[in-house]
DNA sequence: TTTGTAAGTAAATAAACATTTACTTACTTT
DNA sequence: AAAGTAAGTAAATGTTTATTTACTTACAAA
């Protein structure tokens, strides 16, 4: 049998992601999806069911793990937590700021109700993302480092600011200076240490 | 002549925020909005140039503006840091966990290239929102109260961390018991305060 | 009370939509 | 080399889309 074009699905994946990212979620439609990869509507359909597994597929499992990946990478739950945090946040930051295609879906992640009750069934059913940052503020709080907030406290304060900064990183794109840049994350990052530490 | 029904226009624009709060933006189309609000489908084209203008209206006039009085209501540039910051959060949780589907569509605002760049735009060419906050923010920046970020570091840690505090508000919505209050929301803006004062 | 006119409607339009049908291609297995 | 089969295509499906056309209604001004 003829073996399955994986360059194709790549195409589908990240074309599907440009156009996310340049008209916005509403406009991705199958038709211009299939144009613009060069394929013929029906190849989507072997790889996907339909457009709602498409978009869930991309965003769970294309966007989110690597996403996660780049966050966790050289992180350990070990770590001291000024340094974990900044470990964090200078991931996170070299990460999206080159994948613009990706942060633009993970923006959508709250917006829209599909992808948010996706990725909240997702974490209750599947176990959670970003397991070790979970056990990492778990060891600090319980060692008395930092304070005793909830995880969703905690979730708003190291996560939501930092993709904020990487939205006005593309909002200053076109400058020739850029005034998002890593020591502006690091200085951020430290003000938010020193307000949860004891 | 026949005057405008102006109940008609205020069903236009909440059933089109409550579409968009159930369904997501990318589910809103003009005639399924004309069917909830029980008129033909001309009538919004009355009011509103097409579907963009629709929804910039929406976006911008309706419910930036009274988001903006919400988060402002009794702050003064002249207040105290920490009051003054405590203030608009207490404001901002407020009035959004009051006003869901003014809440899903300031989500889009980050995610959907129209509004996002929409939102963008007004802040360039006709001043900018929150205004008296920017005022409070450089005058306390100037007295040495507080260090000297950048607006957009200060933008990230005053709005986005209790924007995604909301989220979890409506997403533990039909519990019994609230997990996210003013408590909390006090908790986690007394770190930010303590983290970015000298 | 008549009349001009904008507000409003029902129904139609053409384009775009998600998805399918009927068929061809390319490659692995035999 | 032949056969079997999933991958892939082009074109069509019926539906839904944004927007318009042709008409009716309701009311303020005369």
């Amino acid at each position: 049998m003829r073996p399955k074009n994986l360059e194709k699905e790549e195409a589908i994946r990240s074309i599907a992601l440009k156009i996310i990212a340049e008209e916005g979620l509403e406009n991705l439609s199958m038709q211009k999806l299939a144009k613009a990869a060069n394929i013929s509507p029906r190849t989507i359909y072997i790889k996907y069911e339909n457009k709602e597994d498409l978009l869930l597929k991309l965003f769970i499992e294309e966007v989110l793990v690597n996403y996660e990946k780049a966050v966790l990478e050289s992180f350990s739950p070990d770590m001291d937590f000024a340094e974990g945090v900044k470990k964090i946040w200078l991931n996170t930051f070299a990460y999206l700021k080159n994948n613009k295609p990706a942060f633009a879906l993970i923006r959508y992640g709250k917006s829209s109700p599909l992808l948010n009750n996706a990725f909240r069934n997702k974490n209750i059913k599947e176990g959670v993302f970003f397991a070790p940052i979970h056990q990492f503020l778990r060891r600090h709080i319980e060692a008395g480092v930092i304070m005793d907030f909830h995880r969703d406290v905690y979730k708003a304060l190291l996560f939501s600011p930092i993709l904020d900064l990487v939205s006005e990183y593309f909002d200053y794109e076109e400058r020739p200076v850029q005034i998002i840049d890593d020591e502006m994350i690091t200085a951020c990052c430290g003000a938010l240490i020193k307000g949860v530490m004891k």
